[in-house]
DNA sequence: AAGTGGTCTAGACCACTTC
DNA sequence: AAGTGGTCTAGACCACTTC
């Protein structure tokens, strides 16, 4: 029972200055925070199962609880998935679940198919001003750029291009890229795509998108301009998609 | 404690059948599902605060643990505010709130600001086969129309067309249409719109909506599509906005 | 049968708001 | 000081999965 008349602290993990700053710190956000912490330093894999919250509980000297609670959180951020009877799992990056959480675009009839991609071009190089902006880089950050067409139904629909920081991805430009990017970013490099912010505008599509897309040069598309973050909210990938939407649709459900 | 073998249930709410088809459903469930209905019955309206936990868990005879995650679930729904040290309340569609659940248009330099409008045109009639399909409506069921201009920051950027169901909205005709349509809808309906679903294009003007807003016909525009839901999941409102992107975008943020 | 997460209770104490 | 929701604990039992 926690009946002294301190907060309850796990470990000095904010400096004393930090703390005072950010006032009441509930128990099962230090858990949370922790495991998080865990999830980024790759103490588990994607789809391996963490400890059972008994195990969690006993080891970090809180009930089970709090445990509960801070695991909850997880799960409702995407970042563990728990299966009642079997056990409680970090998120994996596959591409059913990708579909679901960040791929927005699905067929006028309803289909959710996810699209085959072929790279146009790959590059590395110095970052230019808006680049830096999106990602929030210093002035001599380089990037890597990939260029991609992307078909649905066997329809060239969604022409991209995808911008990373360079030094966050060493050893990229040898690798096969795979249709998805994500769980790559996972697997490899050992970054988490978190969360994503995406800017939706209609536009007309330009001379070297159609050619791309293979479509008159100012039909109208949809562009989404998305930046991905990391667990820790660091921004990790910047992208630019220009959609043809004649026989698909961007499906946002509101609550 | 719950020490009897069988699961506790409040009272009949689903019949023996329904009951064994959806197998087991928790307490704080059906806790929930009755505080849901007293919001579609209007006992409480919106701004108005619920009984006190600890008043909901004697009348309902649990615990007040169970209340606590029926009340966080509807939390979660955007159903009721909850403010420490003050009371759960019912949510109010005022625009504030409005603004940041439903209308996700956002000016490029990040302003939200909320538009104003001018309606076009309102009428009444029997609905045609789109509209029945789109809002689940029988055959001889009739709808209200309302086509409406919205401007942001002074300038045309948005022409709506809206229909209703008639049989939702009596003495409709005769009303001031106010700006916020949902908060018109709770207030003097006793609809709650809870969710919607919208789904995006890139479409290119029709000459129609061009004289309306006031650019060449043929301009990019976002085809927005929304169904909106009451409380029950019943449609409530078909509504197709075409917006000029050009100086604001739709935000959409995934975690 | 054993192990996991899920539900439910009871009770203590905390943070915050209002009077 | 009194009342509200928020956190935390301990413990019982349930639903579900695996062996």
């Amino acid at each position: 029972m926690a009946s002294s008349t301190e907060q309850k602290v796990l470990e000095p993990a904010a400096g004393p200055a930090e703390a005072e700053a950010l006032g009441f710190r509930p128990l099962y956000r230090q858990v949370r925070d922790r495991l998080i912490r865990r999830l980024v330093d790759g103490v588990w894999s994607p789809g391996e199962p963490l400890p059972s919250e008994i195990q969690l509980a006993a080891e970090l000297g809180v009930s089970q609880g709090t445990v509960r609670k801070a695991l909850d959180a997880m799960a409702a951020e995407n970042l563990v998935v728990r299966r009642q009877g079997r056990g409680t799992f970090v998120a994996r990056h596959d591409e059913e679940r990708i579909m679901f959480q960040f791929f927005k675009l699905v067929g006028d009839d309803g289909a959710r198919s996810f699209p085959v991609s072929t790279v146009l071009s790959l590059s590395q190089g110095r970052s230019n001003a808006r680049e830096r902006q999106a990602l929030g880089l210093s002035k001599d950050a380089r990037v890597i750029r990939i260029r991609r067409l992307r078909s649905i139904a066997g329809r060239p629909a969604i022409v991209e291009d995808i911008t990373l920081p360079e030094a966050m991805f060493p050893g990229f430009a040898g690798m096969e890229i795979p249709n998805n990017l994500y769980g790559l970013y996972a697997m490899h490099f050992g970054i988490t795509i978190a969360s994503t912010r995406e800017q939706l505008k209609a536009v007309a599509i330009s001379e070297v998108d159609a050619v791309a897309l293979g479509a008159p040069a100012g039909t109208p598309a949809l562009k989404i301009d998305r930046l991905a973050l990391s667990l820790e909210r660091q921004p990790v990938e910047w992208r630019v998609s220009v959609c043809l939407t004649d026989q698909l649709h961007y499906l946002s459900e509101l609550r």
